[in-house]
DNA sequence: TATTGTTATACTCTATAACTATA
DNA sequence: TATAGTTATAGAGTATAACAATA
């Protein structure tokens, strides 16, 4: 989200803190450049390789829109280009004929294959890691997500 | 930006940093949220209240546009709807009469101030974190953010 | 000639509200 | 009544191309 100016704290350690956002939403520009950039050589939208990304054998529409944070009536546009282009399915679920399950097409699990590689392998920064740094990281980023969630389901 | 499913490499160091690549995705989702409700909170966009937090004293627009990584032609819409609630003026730049700077007013400075506390304040689980944690968190980060820079440097 | 910012255009994402079909 | 998905609508972000003013 690029370069934020938040307002230093006095305290040494909320000024620690508000470094570690500050990092945070610069890193995470360079991560949606990533994501953007992999999505376009591939002739998608971000939005588009998201959806493409999250699909599982079987996701009810519904399930989407709430992984995405964005209303349901977003996703049948989205899902619209992608089954135009030969990504993706639509099928009645047959417990419930109100949902639609999507399923990714043989093209579109080769295309989220590659992708999911691209995403990877050209992640910036990662391989300049030690592998107890990566394993620091990983622990680090678990307790940010971990309390997320909480925080999430607590209030939902 | 959502879960991803990245496939796992058998070799463990590289499964450990697709692992970090996933965490970091899901996390950066919730940053996401976070940073659109805190501008949702003033009646912003998310662009628009990047741009906002992006402005020094007298930013060329071209600036933004590079830091946001967007084309300028964007940001003349964006500016121009900030413009129309008072948060910022344009001016001719002296030097080159081409440019022109953006500076913020009192209340685009109070309102900065304002986003950037609500940013710090309640950002996703990083209440959570000790004093030792955030510092290896800060530590890392800036490892992952000056080889983006370098590398993005060296591309361009 | 090259660059800055603007405008026009077309496409996509976004939420809201109204609608159909189903539960 | 409530829910899943669609449609219509309006507002905003996005890149491309053409343009005026300036360098």
């Amino acid at each position: 989200m690029g370069v934020c100016r938040i307002p230093k704290p006095k305290d040494p350690i909320a000024a620690a803190r508000a470094e570690v956002v500050e990092l945070l939403f610069s890193y995470v520009e360079r991560l949606r450049a990533h994501f953007e950039s992999v999505a376009a050589a591939h002739d998608l939208t971000a939005m588009q390789a998201k959806v493409l990304m999250f699909l599982g054998d079987a996701e009810p529409m519904r399930c989407v829109a709430e992984n995405l944070g964005c209303d349901p009536s977003n996703i049948t546009g989205v899902v619209d280009r992608l089954q135009d282009r030969g990504f993706l399915t639509r099928s009645e679920d047959p417990n419930d004929r109100r949902v639609k399950l999507l399923h990714a097409t043989a093209a579109g699990k080769r295309l989220r294959e590659t992708i999911g590689l691209n995403l990877f392998r050209e992640m910036p920064g990662m391989g300049e890691l030690s592998r107890a740094q990566v394993a620091d990281l990983r622990n680090l980023l678990s307790m940010l997500c971990a309390h997320s969630v909480e925080k999430q389901l607590a209030s939902g």
